[in-house]
DNA sequence: CTGAAAGCGCTTACAG
DNA sequence: CTGAAAGCGCTTACAG
């Protein structure tokens, strides 16, 4: 059992809220020396440690961020809480880890646990576009900030990644290597993620090819952010009667199912099929191909994120603009320049045994 | 803010503890049907829901576990963070998290931190086979589980692997294959997965060659837990003179980086050399090559210990004996028979050319 | 059946 | 310079 102020204050021989004093190093103290150094010599062979659960009801602020996040296990969101975990251990915060799994159900569960610990703010990695969660919230004033996606439209509190720019940059990369087939296999569109992604994509093309585009035949499959709604979308692709040479898929996890579909069907990467990802996700870089992907700084959003709330919580300072993490284009190998197509070549072709 | 008890009872014309005895359908309370139904009807109205701070205070109980973790951007972590948190809201308990980078200053900051939070126990991912702080922890019965990793000898509260048998799986797997030098990347070896794994490696290639076997001149190599150091290690038994066919890695990371080693040197996986992992990562299936591996059973390994963290904190239930997960060798690609040594033959060819 | 009170361990405005 | 008191929002043993 650790010690408390009022045990504490009994050995020293002085009243509780002397020592309390002592212990704050309120400035505005004016304790004889000679019995601060008592209290303070009796704290340290005590090992005396405030209670912060007594401290949180006393002051109504418990240091405390709640975290909602579709799924920890996923290595992107696991790098973001690093960074939060780190930027809030910086500063005497806690991090408490709620996984939603994208249901709402358990959204709405996990944000009343949160509330009920009174929590000091929220960090989270779950909005929709159109989310009444947190509008709610919004609505109650209770501080939040939004990381990785966001609700429509875009507010200050808000801390993710350049999408729009991401995606351009990917189509644009694939246009330069003469590609003219470019499938997208997009996420879901309730995510800001996943729509502003897919806008690109569709933005880009249209203002490349303006006469002939056409947004209704475009190359646009619904995948998912997981790697079977990516395996599944490009199957569907590879069955088209002109398949794609390039295919931009919303995320690192559905361009590694789009990748084991297009191997499967006898082809390869690059050489077949280009294929982009985005994300960059840890081990972007030790897939077969390594994977060519939009890199998004997954640690320092969650730093910057968890930066703005305690901005607004502890400093009372709101943000003016919603931040937009800088995105970078990574070539690595499962690009390449567009292939030749031979008019009456079978797009199924089994992949040349090289030897 | 919040309805608090005190604000409902005078809505309600009753006592504040009558209403609490209400709210928590206490089974002895005998409130006449009236008064309860206008309570739990203005409960309702008012959403009112009990501060867990304030509750905490009265009751000692926070219904939160401290998770000491090395690093939560480490897959493996991630995962058994995930079952942790599943489990763990089953039953109503958040976790607090905080990353250690396995450093003694941030464990001790992490616990001190923990502690004054007063959670009601606490799940470390970071012992030490020697391990002062949680000697300490023991000593002042502090309610913990130690996971993956567990203090020397091994005690009832510990969930880890089956570290040894998982690597004399993995050794006689290499063995079948007619491999005779097989190397070690050993990890630290003063956590109990390196240690045990060394072992299992050392013991599984005496008995199997009892006559000649030399510990000291055993192809053991230190590298890490990480992919620098299995890099750095292979790097070391490509330059001796008589190399290895086969490398058992301490992990799946360190595997990863002997596998970077190797193609840099102009040889290949498995055909020049075998390698095999442990852990089966999320990504341990997508490398190039896919990594055979001892698979761990992370999540459920999370899962595990906060149950039997619960049974030690809510039901005073201690546990007899520790839980060893079994674990399972995942053959892939990495591994193949041992190449036909030719006398004389370099040992640093350059991989023929397929084509 | 329900009320009145104590108290968890702090912090802080109020006195003197 | 330091003490005495109130109170954060609950729970629960004690009365009646």
């Amino acid at each position: 059992m650790p010690i408390t102020l009022k045990q504490l204050s009994l050995l020293a021989g002085a009243h509780p809220s002397t020592v309390a004093r002592v212990l704050h190093a309120d400035p505005r103290q004016r304790v004889s020396a000679e019995l601060r150094e008592r209290i303070l010599q009796l704290a340290r062979e005590h090992d005396y440690r405030p209670n912060s659960v007594a401290r949180s009801l006393r002051t109504k602020r418990t240091a405390v961020f709640g975290v909602l996040i579709p799924d920890i296990a996923n290595p992107f969101f696991a790098s973001v809480l690093r960074g939060m975990e780190d930027a809030a251990a910086e500063r005497n915060y806690s991090i408490i880890l709620t996984n939603t799994d994208d249901q709402p159900a358990r959204e709405a569960h996990g944000l009343a646990m949160l509330r009920d610990r009174q929590v000091d703010g929220l960090l989270l990695a779950t909005a929709r576009l159109h989310d009444s969660a947190i509008e709610q919230l919004a609505r109650e004033q209770t501080p939040f900030v939004m990381v990785n996606r966001h609700t429509e439209p875009i507010t200050p509190n808000a801390v993710v990644p350049d999408d729009y720019a991401g995606a351009v940059a990917a189509i644009e990369h694939l246009l330069e290597l003469g590609h003219r087939r470019i499938a997208h296999i997009a996420g879901a569109d309730d995510a800001s993620t996943g729509y502003l992604r897919r806008q690109a994509y569709l933005d880009t093309l249209r203002s490349h090819n303006a006469d002939t585009f056409d947004d209704q035949a475009a190359l646009l499959v619904r995948g998912s952010f997981r790697e079977a709604g990516g395996y599944t979308a490009m199957r569907t692709l590879l069955e088209l009667p002109d398949p794609p040479t390039a295919v931009f898929a919303v995320n690192d996890l559905a361009a590694l199912g789009a990748i084991h579909a297009i191997i499967e069907a006898g082809l390869r990467v690059p050489e077949d099929i280009s294929v982009v990802g985005f994300n960059d996700l840890f081990h972007a870089s030790h897939m077969a191909p390594n994977l060519t992907t939009v890199q998004v700084p997954h640690r320092a959003m969650g730093v910057r994120a968890v930066e703005r709330l305690l901005d607004m919580v502890v400093d009372g300072v709101m943000p003016e603009s919603p931040l937009l993490m800088p995105v970078t284009l990574i070539v690595r190998q499962s690009t390449a320049p567009a292939p030749q197509r031979q008019p009456g070549a079978s797009t199924h072709r089994r992949a040349t045994p090289a030897s």
